[in-house]
DNA sequence: ACTGTTTCGTGGGGCACCGCACATACGCCG
DNA sequence: CGGCGTATGTGCGGTGCCCCACGAAACAGT
């Protein structure tokens, strides 16, 4: 169990909650929520990424958010609302701590350090789905994509991840032929290689000139530093 | 006093707080945060709104909330973070119950209901920033135009009200002949009139018609129930 | 080896919005 | 009443992404 807002917590509150929790291994393109769908687990990434996607008019979709061992899923489930506004979807396999909402209300409703937590990481979601909406709207695919493709190096540690075109299309929101003309583009400037989804990031410095400034904004999320976009 | 997240704290709890509560009238654009400005003063809105403006490159803006007697501005501030990164400029003139960030610390930290209800709000407020998200990515001007106007009126209980086409462009994230040209548009339909930014909703129903369907799913925002757009 | 599936590439036409620049209209105030 | 500032209207070329459609290439299973 390698979540930190799990790890964040003081011990003898973790062996309580190990109790209720058990680690459930998560495939790409599982589904953990659909919009409308009630809650019933809490999940937390361990080393696993989870993608956040909101739904326009059952076609269109884009990425709010992305969450992985910093953060959590679910938690408004305590906060009196059970029923997922976006897609949980894996975009990244591994593992996620499971544990049912109602396990998960009862520590939460005693445990305030548990609350802090979890608040701070509301506080922290609230930051990136900000930037994701300015990102959105202004900057150019190439940019957007670079920025996509950083923010995934950095929550994985590594400079080569699976991720298909079709993928990151409905994760920026554009078709996919889109992201096929940036990705090319990205690949003719010897920046990234790609082959049937097998991504390598070939010059980060490259990826980084290239991305928009939204990259920097908010690649301490993923971090031990909380953003500063809080309201 | 009509800030409803007040207007929702046990009596005692009211009259403790107002001691430190005073009343200010602010104008159309006035700006109560800057990005990066440490927040020194939490304010709920009675009858003013305020909107709340995410700032790219220093020459777009866009809006990624609008907060008026249902909410509270800076209360991130209470949870360990007191810088805002976004502006906060009133749209629409009025009074906020204005009380300073250490005495909102202080009673924060002590009462559950009030730490309820701004963990409520707070999430209410992702739904709107994700609804914004999506809405500013695929729709169509004229629509996302209707959609701000309806939401305006809904939150102000008038059909009738002042915004230039200068600042709903800020708003939209939007040049401000866009605007222009979709408000002409309206016009045009008989669906409202305007002149010199008094703005009046003549056929709110034909409004309703050519918004895109992110005003039905968030109209309940500003009013007694909560979104389901929860995470 | 054949076939189906997934993944990636290309081309043509269209349009909403962009940036820039300038023109008009209304209302306040001296 | 005339000047001036705020608010609104118009025109033009550019472009990033749209939709639609088809082609190519790599991999998996029988």
């Amino acid at each position: 169990m390698s979540n930190r807002l799990l790890a964040g917590l003081p011990l003898d509150d973790i062996t309580r909650l190990v109790a209720n929790i058990h680690n459930v291994q998560v495939s790409v393109g599982t589904v953990l929520y659909e919009p409308g769908e009630v809650i019933k687990n809490i999940y937390f990434p361990n080393d696993s990424l989870i993608s956040l996607w909101a739904l326009v008019e059952e076609r269109m979709t884009l990425e709010v958010a992305l969450v992985g061992c910093e953060g959590v899923l679910g938690s408004s489930a305590a906060l009196g609302n059970n029923v997922s506004g976006v897609r949980a979807i894996v975009q990244r396999a591994g593992t996620v701590s499971c544990i049912d909402s109602e396990h998960f209300c009862t520590e939460f409703k005693k445990n305030f350090t548990l609350q802090k937590i979890i608040y701070c990481y509301n506080s922290n979601l609230l930051a990136q789905v900000i930037q994701i909406a300015v990102c959105s709207r202004f900057h150019l695919l190439e940019a957007r994509l670079a920025r996509s493709l950083l923010t995934t190096r950095d929550r994985l540690q590594s400079e080569k991840f699976h991720l298909t075109h079709e993928f990151l299309a409905h994760a920026l929101g554009v078709r996919r032929v889109g992201v096929t003309k940036a990705a090319s583009a990205l690949q003719q400037k010897q920046i990234i290689t790609y082959s049937r989804g097998n991504i390598e990031i070939v010059d980060a410095y490259g990826l980084e000139t290239v991305s928009c400034r939204c990259y920097e904004l908010t690649k301490n999320i993923g971090g031990n530093t909380l953003s500063n976009y809080f309201i």
